[in-house]
DNA sequence: ATTAATGCAAACGGTTTGCACTACT
DNA sequence: AGTAGTGCAAACCGTTTGCATTAAT
């Protein structure tokens, strides 16, 4: 076991890319990062800033965000809005998929691409709407809990 | 032309809606209903605090925001997110749609009623999810910006 | 007379900022 | 050495809360 644990996969090249365009390589960063591939699909800011504190307790909100405004200037993050509002970061590249909320069990699951498809075509077809289907955001019941209330 | 102009059309029953249930009218009340009457589609809480002081400049936000709260127990409201994550909250009833919103030039639109349709439909489809139509919120491109852009 | 609603001011939660200091390159 | 990035604390914005006061019923 090498001293530093590597990152993993999809994120290894990152030190790089960060030092290529004379952006630094910092331990927050890597904690940041680190946080963000123990992440499947979305993150809130605040929740990151949470899993960030798990690794590093001295985790500085206001470093985090920073981090997660050059990740996303590089590309390897887009952020929407949930269902309450708060800023959420879905993770990239492939990441292209909107998310639904069940407002009962607060559940939350990304938009399957066949699904995403059909809603692109819905709205170019009303009214010539280019939906960016990573930023679809829809709030309803999800399976479970609509059958629990009809039940 | 009578003492007090009376509220437009939708919202004259509303005064007696509230003393049925026990709740009161009262002037600032009034103020935000004028407010909302004169919007079409949706506004924000922070805009429509505007528009009350506007009216009112004597208006206090948690005022607002109460009969907010109290319109939408009533049914006579709902409330989603924009894309920037504020609530929104749109007029209703009858006020059942989501909205898109232009990445490029900040507009905002509603979700057509077929094109609604298909989304409720795709998404049953995908995962037995029912959508809330009215708190679809999708992000991308109007067809004049998208134009723009591509030309 | 009741008691719902208001005004005010303070708190909130998530996010952003300014600035002196630290540390990556 | 040079400058990007950090830590900290304070500000921010929209929204919510507690509480004494006002006013609709």
């Amino acid at each position: 076991m090498s001293p530093v644990a590597e990152l993993p996969a999809p994120w290894r090249t990152v030190p790089d890319r960060f030092r290529e365009r004379g952006l630094r390589w910092t331990p927050q960063r890597r904690t940041v990062i680190e946080a963000l591939a123990g992440t499947s699909g979305h993150v809130t800011g605040a929740e990151l800033v949470e899993r960030c504190r798990a690794r590093d307790p001295g985790t500085i909100p206001s470093t985090v965000y920073r981090t997660l405004g050059v990740l996303e200037e590089l590309g390897l993050l887009r952020h929407g809005h949930a269902a309450d509002g708060r800023e959420e970061y879905h993770v990239g590249p492939g990441a292209e998929h909107g998310h639904m909320y069940c407002a009962a069990c607060g559940g939350s699951w990304e938009i399957p691409e066949p699904a995403a498809d059909r809603i692109r075509v819905a709205l170019a077809a009303a009214d010539g709407f280019e939906v960016d289907v990573s930023h679809v955001t829809v709030v309803g019941r999800c399976r479970a809990c609509g059958r629990a209330a009809s039940a």
